[in-house]
DNA sequence: CGGAAATTTGAAATCGCTCAATGATAGTGG
DNA sequence: CCACTATCATTGAGCGATTTCAAATTTCCG
């Protein structure tokens, strides 16, 4: 787990209180926005994406999850759901109950605290994305998505190359940029004619990663707590998970 | 604090981790982008916008923060700020030592559960704003805004009418809505005329709340634990802060 | 191979931006 | 108390990014 020193032992805590797994196809909905909030997921296999809908009609994809995320755990704070969450491939989840997720603050704090500086980094990311769909063009916020999919992607499997699979349709990527699917494809289109990335199907290449960078505007943030601060508090204590 | 019942002990508990109060005037800048991370605060007097920087010289303001809240919590888990602290009014704040903050995992687990759940509900926030900066037009994301606005104030203070004192700027709150200064002032002009909202200077009418809630359009977010899963596990136990 | 879904392209309309100027307001020092 | 100045609010005109609507083409999957 990210923050907190005990690494492996986290797919086991999570799959140990999970009740079951499920699995779901490529456009399935796991659960819906308003649907009661009960459970909590572990992602162990797959790409899923939490969208936020609007009485508008219009629809948000506010996270891509990997696997090794926790999905719908914003929404432990209301009654019915925030956020759809769809399968954006094939996918493996563990089912974990809302109470036994929450028990965890009292027999667990060391867990607490790696799940409260979880929720503080998915702030952090929500905010550089607010920014960058409230003030960048829409090539720029392509740009950072991309930026973004690959330095994820490097932490979960071993990436030689800056070249991934992307399997998002252009809609779906759209839902994510906040344009329309149209302007997705043109955007995408502009992009490849740069010569910074490459499509070849749903197989992106990003052929000059610093240029996107300096074109995506995003700060980069570097999210480790070396910092002498709260290491010690957390790093000692007798409450070590099995 | 919200989610677990222990009220006025709060300001109480962090004012003795507090280790002096800081004013400021409006503007000031309290703590900016890119500065070491060694403090959190407390603000308990004003307003204050966390601002995000973008290298294109573009800012968002990414949240805007009433009495109560707490500050710079994002930003625990980097080594520089991630966000801008600015003034809005004149205010008081409270100093905490990133550590004290920190050690409250392993001392105070109810209260370590109350911080986890508040950044649950900010990052909720963040995806409703996500959304209505994405999806929506500027008219409907200040009518959003301004009933954001209203709905905390309602929590922190008495208010028998919906009419308030809304002390950003047009530049300031153009970059609460993401858009310019000079729309921002076309766009509350036309709002105006709607009949929805009264302005005189920086005093707000909203004569129509729930014809704004339906053009705002953002999902009606109710943000209480009241639900049974989780609160018999954070209700018992003997660490109860004096 | 056939049909549905996804991608691509075109043309016109709209929303918000930029640049530029004018008016109003508030704080300051004489 | 008033003139002075800086900041803030307002308005106009033209431009650009993105949307909308519609159709053509390609890809995917059974």
């Amino acid at each position: 787990m990210e923050f907190v020193p005990f690494e492996a032992a986290e797919l086991e805590l999570f799959t140990s209180l999970s009740s079951e797994s499920r699995h779901f196809r490529r456009h399935d909905v796991i659960r819906q926005q308003g649907d009661d909030v009960r459970e909590v997921y572990f992602l162990s296999e797959g790409w899923v994406g939490s969208c936020v809908d609007f009485a508008t009609g219009s629809r948000q994809m506010v996270k891509v999850h990997l696997p090794g995320d926790m999905l719908g755990t914003p929404s432990v704070v209301l009654d019915s759901a925030a956020e759809t969450l769809i399968a954006l491939t094939p996918i493996t989840i563990h089912v974990i109950p809302a109470s036994a997720y929450s028990r965890l603050f009292m027999s667990a704090p060391r867990v607490a605290a790696a799940m409260f500086l979880t929720a503080q980094k998915e702030r952090v990311l929500l905010m550089d994305r607010l920014t960058s769909v409230a003030r960048t063009t829409a090539m720029q916020r392509l740009a950072a998505f991309l930026l973004h999919v690959y330095d994820r992607l490097k932490t979960v499997e071993n990436l030689d190359e800056p070249m991934f699979e992307l399997p998002l349709s252009q809609e779906e990527l759209a839902d994510v940029l906040g344009i329309t699917p149209v302007h997705a494809n043109r955007t995408f289109a502009q992009l490849d004619n740069t010569g910074l990335v490459d499509r070849r199907g749903r197989w992106i290449t990003l052929l000059n990663v610093s240029g996107l960078r300096s074109l995506g505007a995003v700060p980069d943030r570097r999210f480790e707590c070396t910092a002498d601060w709260h290491a010690p508090a957390l790093w000692q204590g007798e409450d070590r998970p099995t």
